[in-house]
DNA sequence: TCTCCACATATTGTACACAATATCGAAAGG
DNA sequence: CCTTTCGATATTGTGTACAATATGTGGAGA
C-alpha cells in the first residue's frame, strides 16, 4: 500500500533525492554561477554512485538549471541580464495566463490562502520597516529570516495562483522558468518601496481572481512580473548582485 | 578543435541519440499511449547498453513526453481531449509571445524563409486538391508523402518564427510543448478546409512580421494556435483519432 | 622567449552485475 | 466459485569497473 500512486513527478527514489540536493545546492548560492558540477564529488557528498548523479543531471539539464557540455561535464547556468530579460519576458505571459485561468477555477479554500498569504507578506513588511525604523533591536539574523519568510510567502502565493489554472503543463513550466532567477530574487526584498508595490499588486490580484475578473487578473500579473524584472535588472546594474 | 562549442543542448553523445530515437518512436505512434518503454528492450534495439537509455529517459520525462513511475519503469504520456485543450492554451501564449518578439527582431533571411515555406505550403495544397479532383492517378503512398512534406514545413515555418524570437528559453518551453501533440497533428492536413486557413493565416502572419507589427504578429498567431487547437478536438470527437 | 607536441591526470561515458521491487499466476482456504 | 496469499518471473535501481575524452604540465625546438 503506502498509496505510490498520485505521487507526481516526485520520485521518493533516490534520485529525486540527489536532483533536489543539487537544485538547492544551486539556488542557494553554491556552486555557481559557472561552477564545476563534478559527479564524482557529489556523488560522495550523498553517499551514493555516480549512476543517480548522472541521472539527477540529465534531468536538470532539461529543466534549464545547468548545462551539460559532452565528455566536460555540468556547469550551473549563468544569466546575463539580458538573459534575465528574457527569462522574464517568458514568465510573464507563462503566469499571466495562469491567473486569467485561475479566476475561472480557483475556489474558496485557495482564495483563502491567498489572502493569509497576503496578510503574512504585509506584516512581515511591517516587521521589516519597524525594525529598520528602531535600529540595534534586532540582528541582522532575523533581518535576513524574515526575508527568507518573505520569499517563501511569495513563492508560495505565486504558486497557489500557478496551482489554481487547473493547468499541469503550465505548472511545470513555470516552475523552470521560475526557478531559473531564484539565485538573484532574494534582492529584491531588501528595499521597502518595492516590498510595498509588491504588497499592493498581490492584492489587486487577490481582488480580480475573487470576483473572477480574468482579464484584469491575467493583466495586473503580468505587470507584476514585469516590475520583478525592472526591480532586478535595476540591481544588477547599480549594485552588482 | 572540431567546434564543438555552440552545441546547445544537442549532445553529440550516445545519450542524444538514444533520446531522438525514443523520441521519434514515440512522435510516430509507435509505443503509444499508454505503452510501456522496457530498458532492456530499447537498450537491445540500438545496440546499447541500459545505462545511456535510462538517462535518455530521464531526460524525455523532464520533457513531458513520458511518465516514469518508480520502479515501475517509463509509459507514453496519455492525452485527453481536456489536456489537448490545455497543451494548446499553453502553446498560444507562449507561441504568440515569440511572433511578438519575432516582429522586433526577424532579420531578412529569416523573412525570405519564411515566404517560400509559406509558397511550398500552398504547393503542396494545390498538389493535394489536384490529386484528389483527379482520383487514382496518384498512389495513397504520394498523398501520405505530400502530407507529411507539409507537416514538417509547418514545423519549419513556425521554428522559424520561434527562432526569430531571439529567446533561446522560449525556444525550449515551445519546443517541449509542442512536440506534445504531435502524434495527433499529422490529422490536422488531411482537409482542404484547414489546410487553406492555414495557409492564409500563415500569410498573414508573415506580412505583420514583415513590417515589425508585433501586436498584430502575436494577435494572429494566437488565433492561428486556438484554430489548430480546436481542428485537433473536433477529429477527437467526431473520428475518433 | 614563444610555440607546439607529448604525456600524465582528472573526469566523463558506457557496460555489466547484482540487489530491490513490482507483476503475474497458481494454489490454498473460505 | 470467489478471495487471498505465496512464489516465480520480469523489470527497474544502484554500484562498480573500465574505456574514451578533455585538461593541464613539462620539455624540445625554433
Amino acid at each position: 500500500m503506502t498509496k505510490p500512486g498520485v505521487n507526481g513527478s516526485s520520485k521518493k527514489t533516490g534520485v529525486g533525492d540527489v536532483a533536489n540536493y543539487i537544485r538547492s545546492k544551486i539556488l542557494l548560492g553554491e556552486y555557481g554561477p559557472d561552477g564545476r558540477l563534478v559527479e564524482d564529488q557529489i556523488a560522495k557528498e550523498l553517499g551514493v554512485s555516480r549512476t543517480p548523479v548522472r541521472q539527477a543531471l540529465a534531468t536538470i539539464e532539461a529543466e534549464g538549471l545547468v548545462e551539460i557540455f559532452p565528455n566536460r561535464g555540468a556547469i550551473v547556468a549563468a544569466f546575463s541580464s539580458d538573459e534575465v530579460w528574457k527569462v522574464y519576458d517568458l514568465r510573464a505571459v507563462l503566469e499571466g495566463l495562469a491567473a486569467r485561468r485561475a479566476a475561472e477555477n480557483i475556489d474558496e479554500a485557495e482564495l483563502d490562502q491567498l489572502h493569509s498569504l497576503a496578510a503574512e507578506m504585509e506584516r512581515l513588511d511591517r516587521e521589516l520597516r519597524e525594525a529598520n525604523a528602531s535600529p540595534g533591536r534586532l540582528g541582522r539574523g532575523a533581518h535576513k529570516e524574515r526575508v527568507r519568510c518573505l520569499v517563501n510567502a511569495n513563492q508560495d502565493f505565486h504558486h497557489t495562483i500557478v496551482a489554481a489554472s487547473r493547468n499541469h503543463r503550465l505548472e511545470k513550466s513555470v516552475r523552470r522558468t521560475v526557478q531559473i532567477p531564484m539565485v538573484l530574487k532574494a534582492f529584491s526584498w531588501y528595499r521597502p518601496v518595492e516590498r510595498a508595490v509588491t504588497n499592493y499588486q498581490h492584492r489587486k490580484i487577490v481582488r480580480a481572481l475573487e470576483s473572477g475578473d480574468s482579464q484584469r487578473a491575467e493583466l495586473v500579473m503580468t505587470e507584476h512580473i514585469y516590475e520583478g524584472r525592472d526591480v532586478i535588472l535595476r540591481a544588477l546594474e547599480e549594485d552588482r548582485i
